[in-house]
DNA sequence: ACATTAAGTGATT
DNA sequence: AATCACTTAATGT
């Protein structure tokens, strides 16, 4: 036990040193799970109850809405120093959760019981802004997802979900399928196969078989 | 060489 | 922008 809380807290020194303070650390070390998760394992699903949150060590997780016919919205990411502020709030009601959480890249997590969550906030300023700081990051990507579903053309929606996938992944070429584009796009698979030979000849992006590389993109 | 999976295309709604 | 039906290309065994 005494090694596993000491691991625990070389973990959240090297990945949370700069938004927790060192007492915190020490009571997340003592109540947190550390759990390793596998790409396309599923982290929560819709109508889970919620009992831990996450904090994000490494990897990726995608957050998905889901209709009644299995169709999908990808929703943002939660990558490194991440936690989703969302279940948090689930958590503290009992609520079951709106959302569906699948690992996009392996990730490394230490989970949080709900008991503490909800006491820190008033003990621990470092805790307190970093749920509020949370919400309100999540809140502005509801925001942008609503705006690009209402307002952007496919080709710009595209772009967007393309240079968002290359900002996370500091990296501008891409292994994805236009299958799984049009997954999280809530898009057919025609649909984006046309969208990406336009872009790819507008010079955009370069395309090939489960490859895209981002040529022009914006911060 | 063959089977499987990804991507391209015209026609239609 | 979506769907159908089909073709063509790339890749794995």
């Amino acid at each position: 036990m005494e090694k596993n809380t000491s691991f625990l807290k070389d973990q959240l020194h090297e990945h949370f040193d700069d938004i927790f303070e060192t007492r915190l650390i020490n009571e997340l070390a003592q109540t947190g799970i550390y759990k390793v998760y596998k790409k396309g394992e599923m982290l929560l699903d819709i109508g889970d109850e919620m009992t831990h949150i996450p904090l994000i060590l490494t990897g990726l997780v995608k957050v998905l809405r889901e209709d009644q016919h299995e169709d999908e919205i990808l929703l943002y990411f939660l990558e490194e120093q991440d936690t989703c502020a969302i279940s948090f709030v689930n958590c503290i009601n009992r609520k079951q959760s709106m959302f569906k959480g699948v690992v996009e890249r392996d990730i490394e997590a230490i989970f949080i019981p709900v008991e503490n969550i909800d006491s820190w906030l008033a003990k621990y300023k470092s805790w307190r802004h970093f749920i509020i700081d949370s919400y309100h990051f999540r809140l502005i990507e509801m925001v942008e997802s609503i705006d690009s579903l209402a307002f952007m053309k496919m080709s710009e929606r595209l772009l967007k979900y393309l240079t968002d996938k290359v900002k996370i992944s500091n990296n501008v070429d891409l292994e994805i399928t236009h299958q799984e584009i049009a997954n999280d796009m809530n898009s057919s698979r025609v649909v984006i196969t046309r969208v990406i030979k336009q872009l790819h000849d507008e010079g955009k992006i370069f395309s090939t078989r489960n490859k895209i590389k981002v040529l022009e993109f914006h911060e």
